[in-house]
RNA sequence: GGAGGUUUAGCUCAGUUGGGAGAGCACCUGCCUUACAAGCAGGGGGUCAGCGGUUCAAGCCCGUUAACCUCCACCA
């Protein structure tokens, strides 16, 4: 038996160390055919937070409607080793005890990293468990595992010797925190207040002064020249001369390039090709030096001189008074620019000359544009617009910059030779080991989540799960990693497994507080799922996550709805409590759908809808729209239509009709309950296992089919519903109070008395405490229904002036409809051009409004001979 | 500079091929009716951002304006 109130904490206790102890989430069911989500693997740095629970919520959903539905589902679990922000955490850490990681070494380094990782890995398990995720742990990967690690190995090699990973200098974005290279997609541009200083440099050979603005004017002691528009005026007279370079003295020499855009400034750029991506450009084009002039933690090596070993922002200060007191400060303008920060230590990146090791993305990315185009090969996205965005990315694609200065990862799988310096890259390490020596760094941790579909199935081995579960069928994430990570699967995957990586894939936003703000932790804001489940249970945490925000689009936190899921939950445990408090001994086994009475009929006439549209809506992914079909039917039409009706039916003294009547209400909850486990699963478990039946999980229970019904006959029911709503009305309009009875009589619509059935007769006592009699009474109140008309006697309740009101107001609603209907209809082009249904239905309306119209019209009549 | 999104009730948001504007919360009124007062019943509240177009018919399609938001690129 249920408890008697709905208590959170108890209902979630226990269930999922059962599931999970019965297998029902293992995957391996060979009769069956498979579906396969995996899951974004969670980064190792720290506990889950409720955009977690979210994005995971929406894959459990997923996987456990596959898996009612008859699919042998492996829902796969496993978490990143997030190679940069892990070592960041871990460094860190290893500070606060005043160790850096170079006293550690890289070996002892490592075991630290390894510690944090099994540490925050218990942490992220339980989470998942509170959660309620279904996820296969006997196929738990990790992407630093032996085997992923090889499957890193093997697309590295790969890669390289098709020649689409190489070896380069370049300028990269260089984090002088963390002391390494990152990828474009990991510098995040914000609009920073900064000056621009305008300095003055001198032309060597006529002496004359021009103008030359800068942002970072510690970079001068790398110039190499200065760059002016060949059509600019201005400059002719100059170009090919040199100027002195105020920061050293140097003389450079003044090019020109159509680069230069004339219009800005004063249309004189200074070159700095170690510094700059552009000048990096023009130092190639023109064959200059490349020299550099900051070191790699953004201290000034020996090139700048005096200020040699200082950090980069004190040279520029230092440099700038220096040249003020030289008289060549023109003036310092304040501006507001993009500046670049790192994505994970948020200092500023430095644009930097240096060798790394890029992947070579042209050809790549026009492989999956080319498969995009074939219906069976595509990526589908929902909502579809953001493959507009995926698609833009891979076609204004830059080489991806894999190589990181890091320990925590997997190293770069090439060896130098000692002596040639002759590189080796191949599966196996190098036989004569000791002849070389490995690269040092590591690769940027996207680059093995890349892999992660196909890398977590077994690839390179073309295994059992590989060849059975892949291409995966659903890929849930945010929309902030469609770059990240969404591409970057489908070039690996392409490229690899000439396939793509999921078939569909479900883009959800990202979660904000109340006010709309981003959750972050510099702002405080973040929402703990855990302090959720206890407040409100995970049931209800899953339900408000899944139903309050169409795909695509970010969703606000809010306590309050939150609540609203509970209220629902509690309200599905009350009628569940009613269900079982009057089946008595029944099982699901005794059920039997005969006998059945038009209000049973309705009930299952309605689910059968509900369950074909809620299959509708799943398949689309649309979870908000079946959330609120669900909280529709089972409110409204269920506890307080049905579950209400049965009351006086559990009484009739008709065995069969109390059967009846006990088989629609326990059926119809059993399908409720299934239909729900997707987005609540333990309160569904609870109630489903407190329930009669032989089923020994709703996890592995089928999910609800459509039934066929003999003759629905739904009209009836909702004359009722509408005779019961006319009354309840009524009692508010005369003000008389729910206790008290009074008699009604029914009118069809051609003015006849309709006749008690007895049945009717006590469910409309039942619901709104009136009798329903064959005789006509005095003083008629009248009421129009959809067919027909409700009187009542009235002869203790009425009062003119107030009928008069509500008539005439009620008239003119009825006027205005039966226009808008007429108006319609006498449209010769509305009954050419619109469909017959729509033409027919307006002509029903029209016979309805008018038969409404005709009777408040006499009744108003009536109502002034009284006045 | 390029791309995308949002604008519907006091608040947060739905609105499925174009055909009588919805939910939750909040608010007002009346009810402890033996599943549920975290509930039941009834009710008020919206020129669907503005303008123009297509159509017999527009919250929905097209164009345009405005406000806000996001992503990408980026000027020395």
């Amino acid at each position: 038996m249920l408890e008697n109130k709905y208590d959170h904490i108890k209902v979630e206790e226990n269930i999922y160390e059962d599931w999970l102890e019965k297998g029902y989430f293992i995957a391996g069911d060979l009769s069956k055919k498979p579906y396969c989500v995996v899951i974004p693997p969670p980064n190792v740095t720290g506990k889950l937070h409720l955009g977690h629970s979210w994005d995971n919520t929406l894959q459990d959903i997923i996987t456990r409607y596959k898996r009612m539905c008859g699919f042998d589902t492996l829902y796969l679990a496993g978490m990143d080793h997030a190679g940069i922000a892990t070592q960041a955490k871990v460094e860190e850490r290893l500070k606060q005890q005043g160790i850096s990681r170079y006293d550690l070494g890289r070996e002892q380094f490592l075991q630290q990293a390894w510690n944090w990782k099994e540490e925050y890995a218990g942490h992220i398990r339980n989470q998942w468990a509170a959660m309620g995720l279904g996820l296969d742990y006997s196929r738990e990967r990790f992407t630093l595992d032996e085997k992923l690690s090889k499957a890193v190995r093997k697309s590295f090699v790969t890669l390289y010797k098709e020649g689409l990973i190489y070896q380069g200098e370049r300028i990269i974005n260089w984090d002088p925190q963390a002391l390494t290279a990152l990828s474009n997609i990991e510098v995040i541009y914000k609009s920073t207040n900064s000056k621009m200083y305008h300095f003055y440099y001198e032309v060597v050979e006529t002496g004359e002064k021009i103008a030359i603005a800068t942002t970072r004017p510690e970079t001068m002691f790398a110039d190499v020249c200065i760059v002016v528009h060949p059509d600019d005026e201005r400059y002719k007279d100059i170009v090919g001369l040199h100027v002195i370079n105020p920061a050293n003295k140097e003389h450079l020499p003044i090019i020109t390039d159509s680069y230069i855009d004339i219009e800005f400034g004063t249309g004189v750029m200074k070159c700095t090709p170690a510094h700059d991506p552009n000048d990096f450009i023009i130092g190639e084009k023109y064959g200059f030096e490349k020299p550099v002039c900051i070191n790699p933690d953004a201290t000034m090596n020996e090139l700048a001189g005096e200020y040699n070993g200082l950090d980069r922002y004190d040279c520029r200060e230092k440099l700038v008074e220096r040249i003020k007191s030289e008289g060549n400060l023109a003036f310092i303008e304040n501006i507001k620019h993009n500046v670049g920060y790192s994505e994970r230590t948020d200092v500023i990146v430095e644009p930097y000359l240096s060798k790394q090791w890029f992947v070579d993305m042209k050809p790549l990315a026009l492989e999956v544009l080319k498969y995009q185009k074939l219906e069976n090969e595509k990526i589908n996205f929902y909502p579809e617009r953001f493959e507009k965005t995926f698609i833009q990315w891979l076609e204004n694609i830059e080489d991806w910059c894999i190589s990181r200065q890091l320990w925590w990862g997997h190293r770069i799988p090439v060896w130098y030779h000692k002596e040639t310096g002759q590189i080796y890259c191949e599966m196996e390490d190098p036989k004569d080991k000791e002849n070389y020596i490995q690269d040092e760094d590591v690769l940027d941790t996207w680059f093995s989540s890349a892999l992660w579909p196909f890398s977590t199935l077994g690839w390179p081995e073309y295994s059992e799960d590989l060849k059975r579960f892949y291409p995966t069928d659903c890929l849930v994430t945010g929309y902030d990693i469609i770059f990240f990570w969404v591409a970057r699967m489908a070039f690996q995957a392409r490229y690899l497994t000439s396939n793509r990586p999921f078939k569909d894939v479900l883009i959800h936003g990202l979660i904000r507080d109340e006010q709309g703000r981003k959750m972050s932790k510099s702002l405080g804001n973040g929402v703990d799922p855990e302090d959720v489940k206890v407040k409100y249970g995970s049931d209800a945490l899953r339900f408000f996550l899944t139903t309050n925000s169409t795909p695509g689009a970010d969703l606000r936190y809010s306590d309050t709805k939150v609540e609203a899921s509970w209220n629902f939950i509690n309200k599905i445990w009350n009628a569940s409590k009613f269900v079982q408090m009057n089946i008595a001994d029944m099982s699901l086994e005794d059920i039997e759908l005969s006998n059945l009475n038009n209000v049973d009929n309705w009930i299952l006439d309605k689910l059968n809808k509900t369950i074909s549209s809620v299959n509708r809506n799943m398949e689309k992914y649309e979870f908000a729209q079946v959330g609120n079909e669900l909280y529709n039917f089972i409110w409204n039409d269920y506890c307080n239509w049905y579950i209400e009706f049965s009351k006086s039916s559990l009484n009739s003294e008709d065995e069969k009709v109390v059967k009846a009547t006990k088989s629609t209400l326990l059926l119809v909850l059993i399908d409720i309950l299934k239909l729900l486990h997707p987005f609540m699963p333990f309160v569904t478990e609870r109630i489903y296992l407190s329930l009669p039946h032989k089923c020994e999980s709703i996890c592995i229970a089928q999910w609800p089919k459509v039934r066929e019904i003999s003759l629905p006959n739904t009209e009836e029911v909702e004359t009722i519903i509408s005779i019961v709503t006319a009354v309840r009305t009524l009692r508010v309009d005369y003000d008389v109070k729910p206790s008290l009875e009074f008699d009604i009589t029914i009118y069809d619509g051609r003015d006849r008395l309709v006749l008690v059935d007895k049945e009717i007769a006590n469910m409309l006592y039942k619901l709104c405490k009136v009798n329903w009699t064959n005789t006509e009474g005095n003083d008629l109140v009248v009421r129009p229904l959809e067919n027909g008309k409700l009187a009542v006697d009235t002869s203790q309740i009425i009062d003119y002036e107030a009928e008069k009101e509500r008539l005439e107001k009620e008239k003119t609603r009825l006027e205005n409809e039966i226009n808008r209907s007429n108006k319609m209809l006498s449209n010769k082009n509305f009954i050419l051009k619109a469909s017959k249904e729509k033409v027919q239905k307006e002509k029903d309306k029209l016979v309805s409004y008018t038969s409404q119209y005709e009777i408040i019209v006499k009744q108003l009549e009536e109502v002034y001979t009284k006045i």
